[in-house]
DNA sequence: TGCATGATTGCACTATAGTGCAAGTGTTGT
DNA sequence: ACAACACTTGCACTATAGTGCAATCATGCA
């Protein structure tokens, strides 16, 4: 089910949080959907506060969701084609501090472990820490 | 003299607001550069409310303003590039309410008013008010 | 059935954002 | 010099957002 986004601003305020744009950004760069224990892991954040801002975004149409036993994949809403058009400019945004490069590089190495392409471990924090942070 | 945004979620940060977002879209719309009274006359804000808002998106990067005597005109700015493509997409947002629609209008009209194409008359609100507010 | 675990949420706290009023700044024209 | 006017901003107030802790929900497995 997804949720139709009445306030355009709505979509700017979803984006407008770093945690969140890096999120989305780990996403569009992927195109791969994912788990919170995944995201945790990638991005090095508690899971309750990735789950709270997953919520967000889920609002704000963005993200749909979808459980699979214990966990939660979560995927890129395209439709409308403005929204395609917004990821576009996101994957275009200036990453200074390298901070997309690094989640994205954790992230790929937290594919490595699953199984039939899906989640078995659940949150390995420590395995992916970085001195980066 | 032009900001340079240096975290990107400042940039949604800065269209996380209808007032904002009725600016912004209005000029991507007009290309045109407006004054202070025009806005407060096309959008039917107060302006000291208006002042602030056109500072915030000033302060991200998305306009720049240039003073001509009492007046000051502010216009888009549109590099770097995903600047351009955040625009087009903010271009393609729904108006489900009417709100853009409106706002053109009493802009286009408003923009009758000028002489030599600058701005000579200083807020109209009660002249361009409509029963939509 | 009970436990481990992925995920979510209630609560309290803090920080920030948006607003209206009123005062202030700077420029034009008389 | 003075008044008018386009525009800006200090202040107080209110609402909202983000966070951490801890409790809870929900599912799979022994």
């Amino acid at each position: 089910m997804q949720i139709i986004t009445i306030q355009p601003e709505a979509i700017f305020q979803a984006l407008a949080d770093e945690t969140r744009l890096r999120i989305i950004r780990l996403k569009v760069v992927t195109g791969d959907e994912s788990c919170l224990c995944e995201l945790v892991d990638s991005l090095q954040e508690p899971s309750y506060k990735l789950s709270r801002h997953l919520k967000i975004l889920r609002q704000a149409g963005l993200l749909s969701s979808q459980k699979e036993g214990r966990w939660v994949y979560h995927r890129l809403v395209t439709t409308p084609a403005y929204l395609a058009q917004l990821y576009a400019t996101v994957q275009a945004l200036p990453d200074s501090k390298g901070i997309y490069r690094a989640d994205l590089k954790r992230f790929r190495d937290r594919l490595c472990l699953r199984e039939d392409g899906r989640c078995q471990v659940g949150i390995q924090s420590e395995a992916f820490k970085t001195e980066a942070g």
